[in-house]
RNA sequence: GCCGGGGUGGCGGAAUGGUAGACGCUACGGACUUAAAAUCCGUUGGGCUAAGCGCCCGUGAGGGUUCGAGUCCCUCCCCCGGCACCA
């Protein structure tokens, strides 16, 4: 037999999978489906990275087990490629981003294709198509008119270099996500879609699904729900209140004073009676200039200036308070006021220091002239009427329903999320399908008039306004109002990356269906996806972004669940040999289809499976690659030594029957590196019984056909084994077999291991001890003493305790 | 600061409270070869060793529970990720 030459049959094979569909989704909905999902790349110039195959082999092992499990199987790939990079190189070449999309596109297709993954590539999308977009767009029309879609002045981040403004999850401790300007404010008139609607929901319905852990904990932190009460605190000799947000009403009688944010409102309503105005409007204007970054920095002296003229009144006992402003109260949050308790408050205290302001100490329990004293546990109230006495948690529900009697403050919810700035000043997205008319306001494009396609355009550039490429094309903005045909204007800001993503993993499942974004029967067939697996970077923002999309569809009745995914897991990353990130500019980059031309598909497949825990980070090795592609080769040598025999033989049965059920249940928990050191064992011991049967040969390449497809559908081919490998069904084990008749055991003295005994598991206690008993060390080490407890787990450990 | 996840050989990493280091890599020794590569075989946590594979040490540090702890509990240190003047 030839030598293992990947590079001879994996193109094949390819092939033939491609030719006869054999993993194209049925359409007979009465068999049980299975909607394996990984994230759609968006294809870049640089072509693939060997970070993109070690999600995609793991689901497409999960896929191709499921197969032969007897499910009908969705597993498919697409392309998520409207967004910055097209655009840039559109700029730099004066290259429609149609064209250099296309290119790219092919270049993915074809490397992935490489990689035999079982994509159904009938169903492949790409969020630039217009008949993708054209549903994107009806969502985002469905948004619209249920009030989910709003037109905003808005203090946008800014990236000056981009000329776009971002989402907050694209600002990155101050910068820019993408080039790494420093972001800045600007106020722009913004679409937003009003995900904070949904954000209860979004954080309750977790329980529902089945994500790990720590997506489900980032998700609840993004969304930041903090419960408490809004409090009204009167303005003296005035009909104006200030509302606060507060999630510790029981230190309502420790508030001494209050902060509003530069930006609050009261300030423009009462400043006739301001008699330091010069002074805050400089305060104003500073903070103005600050970005928000630069705003929430840590560590900064507190500054703020007093409201000369104003007073409060604290609603529980009247004292008249002061009220500052100051830029640590974000308008942004909550009422963008607060009632200031510095006594049991970090924030509050330093302003309250630095100012010098009354610190009254209402929870008992600290120091409050040197600390604030914020436990929450411990704290007896004290100096606060009636609630001395309390607990906090027992004075919280107290005062709460005390300011509710009152009509004082009412229980209130708050969320650090918040609405999605959903336009871009950007060329190379989903047109926004709404015109404006003077005389209709913002209207709709009817149904029939979607796709809205891009224009043609010279020149790509965003304008320095702000302002997207779209608006210099008078041509495409002038059009007429749809609902009273006057003269109207379209809208120019495009969507943003997010959108086209939002909503992908539906259109898989009826992908040419011209008359809905998929049809009611699909969607219903298909989803939930059952397993979507994508990287950490996707938890705060896609992810969140189509649960939301996805939910709107389902109180319209679209989709027939709740959640869209029922499992979510996440990767981790490849790093360069040097342990660093992955990059051009470190010189560290791998590239995948080199690895293929000199080890072939199989060999990358396996080693990226292999290389280590999958949900974490790790570093790539050339010697590691070397030593999967040696574990195949011998592989294939196993296949010169064939025998006749349909029965697993005596010395390997155990073993086959364990490693059926390691590798069974390890490709179930993405623990692949484990599965494949399984496979590895068990490869070794035939090595050593040195035969091997067809029933064996058989098992052993059913087991390794999910992360090795080519080698050992080629296997099965040449051996003959009848049919196409991934016709096969899943092999199972007798759990009665998996078990050793006769092992090796630990002989302990006082738990330390001293010795071994052979021993047959359902020996009784005397036959161990018997045999412990005849170990010359272990009776050297008993002598003269008094065995006070005797320990026998059989299969485990037999521990003689001794005094 | 808060919330997660980690810390095990030279490296990647295994271990339902039951013989720590599976599997792979590296390194070293041997076989094959004129030689090298490839391949195959062996060794590979540290130390002591009277050489009996026997003892001691060893899973970030220190305590504890247990016949027995990488695993459970407490205290602390360090690394990675998320959030962060969010009231």
């Amino acid at each position: 037999m030839e030598r293992y030459q990947p590079q001879s049959f994996e193109k094949k094979w390819q092939n033939i999978w491609e030719e006869k569909g054999v993993f194209q989704a049925d359409n007979d909905h009465t068999k049980p489906k299975y909607f394996a999902l990984v994230e759609f790349p968006y294809p870049s110039g640089d072509g693939l990275h060997v970070g993109h195959p070690r999600p995609y082999t793991a689901l497409d092992a999960v896929a191709r087990k499921r197969r032969m499990e007897g499910y009908n199987v969705l597993f498919p790939m697409g392309w998520d490629a409207f967004g910055l990079p097209a655009e840039n190189y559109a700029i730099r070449n004066k290259i429609h981003p149609t064209i250099i999309t296309e290119q790219n596109i092919g270049r993915f297709r074809k490397q992935l294709k490489s990689l035999g993954f079982s994509f159904d590539w009938s169903r492949e999308v790409n969020t630039t198509d217009p008949n993708y977009f054209k549903w994107t767009q009806w969502i985002f029309l469905k948004l619209f008119e249920n009030d989910l879609a709003y037109k905003e002045e808005m203090p946008i981040n800014w990236c000056p270099a981009c000329k776009i403004g971002l989402a907050n999850e694209e600002v990155v401790e101050g910068s820019c996500e993408r080039c790494g300007a420093k972001v800045e404010t600007r106020v722009k008139n913004q679409w937003m879609l009003k995900i904070t609607a949904y954000a209860d929901r979004l954080i309750d319905d977790l329980d529902l699904v089945d994500f790990i852990e720590r997506v489900k904990i980032q998700q609840t932190n993004w969304i930041g729900r903090s419960e408490g009460v809004e409090v009204v605190f009167p303005i003296k000799d005035s009909q104006e209140t200030l509302q606060v947000f507060t999630t510790r009403p029981d230190t309502l009688f420790g508030a001494t004073y209050m902060v509003i944010s530069p930006e609050h409102p009261l300030l423009e309503k009462l400043a006739a009676r301001i008699s330091n105005l010069p002074e805050i409007r400089a305060y104003q204007e500073e903070a103005r200039k600050k970005t928000d970054f630069e705003r929430a920095e840590l560590g900064q002296e507190k500054t703020g200036v007093k409201i000369e003229g104003l007073l409060a009144l604290n609603p529980v006992n009247n004292r008249e308070i002061t009220v500052w402003i100051s830029d640590y109260v974000l308008m942004s949050y909550g009422t963008g006021a607060i009632m200031a308790v510095p006594g049991h408050d970090e924030r509050d205290w330093e302003f309250a220091k630095t100012f010098g302001l009354p610190i009254v100490e209402v929870v008992q329990g600290g120091d409050v002239a040197t600390a604030p004293y914020t436990d929450t546990e411990k704290g007896i109230l004290v100096n606060s009427g009636f609630l001395n006495g309390l607990d906090v948690e027992t004075a919280k529900k107290e005062i709460t329903s005390w300011l509710g009697a009152n009509g004082l403050g009412t229980p209130q919810t708050n969320f650090r999320l918040r609405d999605w700035v959903f336009s871009r000043q950007r060329y190379w997205g989903e047109p926004i399908p709404l015109v404006h008319c003077e005389k209709c306001g913002w209207v709709p494009l009817p149904e029939e008039e979607l796709p809205l396609r891009l224009p043609q355009v010279e020149n790509y550039e965003p304008t320095d306004t702000g302002e997207s490429p779209l608006a210099k094309i008078k041509e495409w903005v002038k059009t007429t109002c749809p609902r009273c045909q006057g003269p109207a204007e379209r809208e120019t800001d495009t969507m943003p990356q997010w959108a086209g993503s939002s909503w992908y993993f539906m259109r898989y499942t009826d992908p040419h269906n011209d008359q809905a974004l998929a049809s009611k029967e699909n969607l219903d067939y298909w989803l939930p996806v059952d397993w979507y697996n994508g990287g950490m970077e996707h938890t705060t923002l896609h992810l969140l972004y189509s649960r939301f999309w996805h939910k709107f569809l389902y109180d319209q009745g679209i989709v027939s669940t709740p959640e869209p995914y029922q499992k979510r897991t996440s990767h981790g990353m490849i790093l360069g040999e040097n342990n660093e990130k992955m990059s051009k500019s470190r010189g560290n980059v791998i590239n995948p289809d080199e690895i293929v031309r000199e080890y072939g598909a199989d060999t990358l497949r396996v080693y990226e499976m292999f290389i280590g825990d999958f949900e974490k980070n790790v570093p790539w090795s050339t010697d590691g690659v070397r030593g999967c592609r040696r574990f195949l080769e011998r592989v294939w040598k196993l296949s010169e030594k064939v025998e006749p025999g349909h029965k697993y033989s005596r010395p390997l049965e155990t073993k086959i029957h364990q490693t059926i059920k390691k590798v069974s249940s390890d490709y179930e928990l993405l623990k692949f590196n484990t599965a494949i050191a399984a496979l590895m064992t068990l490869l070794n011991k035939i090595n050593e019984v040195g035969r091997i049967n067809e029933a064996e040969m058989r098992v052993f390449l059913l087991l390794l056909n999910p992360v090795a497809p080519h080698i050992t559908e080629e296997l099965w081919e040449r051996l003959d084994f009848g049919g196409m490998l991934n016709e096969q069904a899943w092999p199972s084990w007798d759990e009665a077999k998996t078990v050793e008749q006769t092992v090796n055991i630990g002989v302990q003295v006082n738990g330390k291991v001293r010795g071994q005994i052979e021993i047959n598991l359902d020996d009784p206690v005397e036959v161990a001890r018997a045999k412990a008993l005849d170990n010359k060390n272990i009776l050297r080490l008993i002598d003269g003493k008094t065995i006070v407890k005797e320990i026998y787990v059989p299969g485990r450990i037999y521990n003689l305790v001794i005094k």
